[in-house]
DNA sequence: GAAATTTGTAAAAATAATGTTAAAAGGCGC
DNA sequence: GCGCCTTTTAACATTATTTTTACAAATTTC
């Protein structure tokens, strides 16, 4: 599973969840045989329900009769364009995720997407990983418009959306890693964060620094968050396994 | 963090060892010896058990015979090609994750990995950093996925992904090697386990300390999980064998 | 039932992880 | 390029955990 899914996963966690049928059912449109095959494959291993159709027309006819939750939309198709299907869907219900597989040359622009509609794209040589990553990400924040914007505890108070914390009302001003650390940790909260799960969520793959640097980050958000940094007690540490926010 | 995994871990094979699926066991699958032996010095010093081949044919030998957790692999290869490697692999255990090194070239065409069914993969050149991530990644997803994750007996509550343990409602704090363990038990209640087990599947690779240890940390889980300590209900000793947990 | 082996137990010794500081490296606007 | 801010690394102190050790108790073997 993409980490990429794991702040839904905790946002859950309070109880048992229902995994909702609807929820994960999926709508692949793609023309080559092959990759269709690949894409279903793929997705029916990580549990969705599957339904592949080959060309814009069935598309929409799919669409419409068995409302999936998302979509994943090749954007080169015989007849309709996928263009046109994105379009159109979106005209439909446009809250629904689509993502769209296509090659570099397509997505010159990325406006043109924007006007299409499409929630996401990914583009040539993609990883399964980062398309399971990108559906899985549409699907979320579709699901959950608010995703815990605000927050507050203890004196704290976070705007996320705003990118605003306050301290007993004055502002706190933390870096865009600091932040970026911050909001992980509160969307995993109670959760056990490795730091390497940190490095990965947080700081990506591209650059990958050593992990004393989530430390030193954590220090940074327990001086400027904790009434007392030298005794945390919303940024736990937790000993051989990684840090845990708690509120 | 040692690399003397090796050859400790061959004389340990001395004994009767059930088929273990040791977590942090890695395949590479190589051709270049140089690119090869700075692979198996990176995931060794970061303490995964590394088993190299040079070739398709006798890395799917491997495969088969030593279940590795993760593997990583060249798509050039001699001989069998890395493409046909990994489609079989993907064939027989579809969950096991397979990063795939690739020159840019290799994943021109967006089809490819998909249709392999690799789960990520790398560019050459790639950072050994972001290699690392993304192998991790990929384990810490095949981990994630279909676990217990909560538990209660005996007025003892569990809960895995939070770590947290309550005892009559109070918290039960265990330390990391301690929590392993007690998890490692959970999962294969009702077994017996040997001392060698434990330690090769909670400790790891690198890390061979004496069985007492095991003996040891038996001793803190009954005295902090157990209603007697000295007459355990739950931890039960099995002479000359090991120990079992039952619920 | 005595010797040999295995396990229970607590405390000491050895390691390892974390906290913390300061300096180096990297980015960014000017 | 220069200065400013952020991020990362490096180093050292501190704390916590893991491992070893030694001996007592229990179990098995003969």
């Amino acid at each position: 599973m993409g980490n990429l899914a794991t702040p839904l996963n905790s946002l859950r966690a309070a109880g048992p969840e229902p995994p909702s049928k609807a929820a994960n059912r999926i709508l692949i449109v793609e023309d080559d045989p092959a990759v269709q095959k690949a894409l279903r494959r793929l997705f029916e291993t990580e549990g969705y329900a599957v339904e592949t159709q080959s060309d814009g027309k069935s598309a929409l006819d799919s669409f419409r009769a068995s409302a999936p939750a998302a979509i994943v939309l090749d954007l080169r198709l015989p007849k309709v364009s996928g263009r046109d299907v994105c379009k159109e869907i979106k005209a439909i219900a446009p809250a629904l995720p689509i993502v769209v597989l296509s090659a570099a040359s397509d997505v010159s622009d990325k406006v043109l997407l924007l006007e299409l509609g499409a929630d996401d794209y990914v583009t040539k040589p993609f990883s399964p990983r980062e398309l399971l990553a990108r559906v899985r990400a549409a699907l979320r924040h579709t699901a959950r418009t608010a995703e815990v914007q605000l927050v507050s505890f203890d004196g704290i108070s976070v705007d996320f959306r705003k990118m605003e914390i306050k301290r007993d009302g004055k502002p706190v001003v933390l870096t865009a890693q600091e932040f970026k650390t911050f909001q992980f940790l509160v969307q995993n909260a109670d959760r056990v964060i490795s730091r390497d799960e940190l490095l990965n969520e947080v700081w990506g793959y591209q650059n990958y620094p050593s992990t004393r640097t989530v430390d030193n980050h954590i220090l940074k958000l327990r001086q400027k968050l904790e009434k007392d940094p030298s005794s945390p007690v919303h940024f736990r540490t937790v000993h051989g396994m990684g840090y845990k926010f708690v509120r």
